[in-house]
DNA sequence: CCATCGCTTGACACGGTGTAAATTGACACA
DNA sequence: TGTGTCAATTTACACCGTGTCAAGCGATGG
């Protein structure tokens, strides 16, 4: 487990990637990763102990190829709240899609495997930081609506912006990618963002 | 499969709905629930060909003990569109949490069995026609917020009334029912209808 | 008395995950 | 030339939960 070939790693997790993102219907099999990867499937063990721990190290790899810094960066130097607020949305909006068949997979193993329950927590979490400084740049400017906690903002706000939501706009709806953008922007606006000036 | 004792199919309904209400963690198996209505697992057998069916029984056999027409009631005579959307959230609001445990496991298997999934995707069409209700009067009465087709603001008004934003909000961030349902109510009027008197 | 009904017992197949052990082929270093 | 080690292979098996099958059993009733 500690002394394998780093390269062949590389291999599963790229096939793990490739089979999720060709969207492989549901189960993606230990098996069909090894196929994949050009190994058995008793190799795939040798690198990895579970299923559930080789999709989370598949997301840390997919997290390096995203750049999710860089992302960020718009919405990190926003100069006021709103703006923040509608770059984190676009960021976050364009990031989901790239990330959706991974996580998918992950979500499914939420409630049956505590390793990925807990993966998966982490993530919404971080992502849950990034509403909260929005939602906080927002209240600095004086914008935040007032019917609303900053905390309770949040709250909404990062519900709104879940997966689960993107993936019903898009697949039940079949919104596409910038409409569902646009969509959720103008939302966060009227919901969050108080009137500037009230003459 | 046709001459079973009622009363035993019965018996098997509940014990699997009360096995879900106690939420018995995830995995409620057909062993769990043929223990807990005094059969074997096979008798469970002779009444539901598969575990997706069963499921699906139960959760018709729980929409006859919780009245959907009745709760709907107020929704549907409301006098104006505002009311009976807020009506709509309410009622629904109240609905969710009695049903979660059941549509949990069915959700669960969404992805797995078709039928589910169908059985699923149905009930969540109905729910939508309950969305597009309460739009369709708002914007009977021109109080449509402008920004929005009836169609755009259905599908929003339906995600954000989802099983998965309610378990969120009151799981994840811990909200309590009665706030759910107000932060729900007041984000909807926010987001849908437009200010009456334009002055 | 015998049939049928509702259910039991016991066994087994399948699919997918995970474990274990013996084997192979390649490369390194002495 | 061996010897060691390392990645990966093959084969086999255990476990779990679903679903199938067949034989049997006790009550009820014509």
């Amino acid at each position: 487990m500690s002394s394998e070939n780093p390269e062949t790693r590389e291999r599963i997790l790229k096939a793990a990637l490739d089979l999720l993102q060709a969207g492989r219907g549901q189960g993606v099999r230990m098996s069909d990763i090894a196929k994949r990867a050009g190994l058995s499937r008793q190799a795939v063990y040798l690198h990895f102990p579970t299923r559930a721990e080789l999709l989370i190290a598949a997301t840390h790899h997919l997290d390096g190829l995203l750049d999710v810094e860089a992302r960020l960066q718009p919405s990190r130097t926003a100069t006021s709240g709103v703006e923040r607020l509608e770059a984190y949305i676009a960021a976050w909006g364009a990031y989901i899609p790239e990330i959706y068949p991974m996580a998918r997979a992950l979500l499914a193993m939420r409630d049956s495997d505590a390793a990925a329950a807990e993966a998966w927590d982490r993530r919404m979490q971080d992502m849950r930081e990034g509403c909260a400084a929005a939602i906080d740049a927002l209240d600095r400017d004086g914008r935040l609506a007032p019917e609303q906690t900053p905390e309770q903002a949040t709250d909404l706000l990062w519900t709104l912006l879940s997966l689960r939501n993107w993936e019903q706009l898009t697949q039940a709806c079949g919104w596409p990618q910038d409409r569902y953008v646009a969509a959720l922007q103008a939302a966060a606006r009227r919901l969050f963002v108080a009137e500037p000036a009230p003459r």
